[in-house]
DNA sequence: GTTTAAACATGATCTCTATCATATTAATGT
DNA sequence: ACATTAATATGATAGAGATCATGTTTAAAC
């Protein structure tokens, strides 16, 4: 929607964790890479970003790797979505003005808005653990 | 949104086309960049596929310009968002799979597609001239 | 303590979009 | 007819995001 690709690979990535979670596993970065069918590097990046900003968790050496907390498995993706794109993503104008608001509005401002607003609540009352349900239940995919 | 930035461009480039239409004017691509604040060049080259699209008409030499006919003023701008962006603009995967559908789909793909839908319910329902209205009234503007 | 497996850190490259530049074509007005 | 004005066409450049490559640090296992 407004969001990144990269950001849409974090949340596959952290997904994957969740299903990870269930079994107390740690994953590494091939193993989530070939998961999400994404490149190594890229997943390591982002995995690096997620975890220095406390979404996920990481440890290193041998029998290391990147895993949940019970707390950040139940985190809505949101906080996912504010790691890699920022806080600004649910702020941006959809005619691209820069200072679009209720008292200078683009033509497009208001019916934009409420389906921004609607996308943001979606992004805050999933939880990383919901989505990874579906996968788990085999309703849902990571990949093609 | 899911709209590129020369599409957010486009369209309000069509818009100002719009506010010309009133008068019968026909604008300049330095007319129209200046007012929606925006690339000469990027402009030029925008107004030039819109024009191969049909979605608004242009005119060589002295007095020439770019402009619209009524049928193109009553346009709804989806029609401007296909001809910049194609087809398959509404029909991206929230989170970047390829074939992400109901019978596979990725984990928010019915809350997204929800959101999707509606947005393109907008620029259907919205015309040029309907949009125009708002920044003639003063109510809405195309630059900060 | 040495080896090994993993995350961490930094920088380089690629790719796509957006922007810039130049030359060509068409139409108007004198 | 000629000069002028504006769209058209094509290609080059710049910038940002994504990807790739290499080396460094940490911690476990023996």
């Amino acid at each position: 929607m407004m969001l990144s690709l990269t950001c849409k690979t974090a949340i596959k990535a952290v997904i994957y964790l969740a299903i990870k979670f269930k079994t107390g596993e740690k994953a590494g970065i091939k193993n989530v890479a070939s998961y999400i069918n994404a490149s190594e590097h890229t997943v390591g990046k982002i995995l690096q970003s997620l975890a220095k900003e406390s979404v996920i968790n990481s440890a290193k050496g041998p029998t290391g790797g990147f895993y949940l907390t019970l707390k950040q498995n139940n985190q809505p993706i949101i906080n996912v979505i504010y790691a890699i794109d920022g806080k600004g993503s649910f702020e941006e104008c959809g005619l691209g003005l820069s200072k679009c608001s209720a008292t200078h509005p683009c033509p497009m401002h208001y019916e934009y808005k409420v389906i921004r607003d609607q996308f943001k609540t979606i992004c805050r009352d999933n939880k990383i653990s919901d989505l990874c349900e579906t996968v788990e239940d085999g309703i849902a995919y990571l990949m093609d």
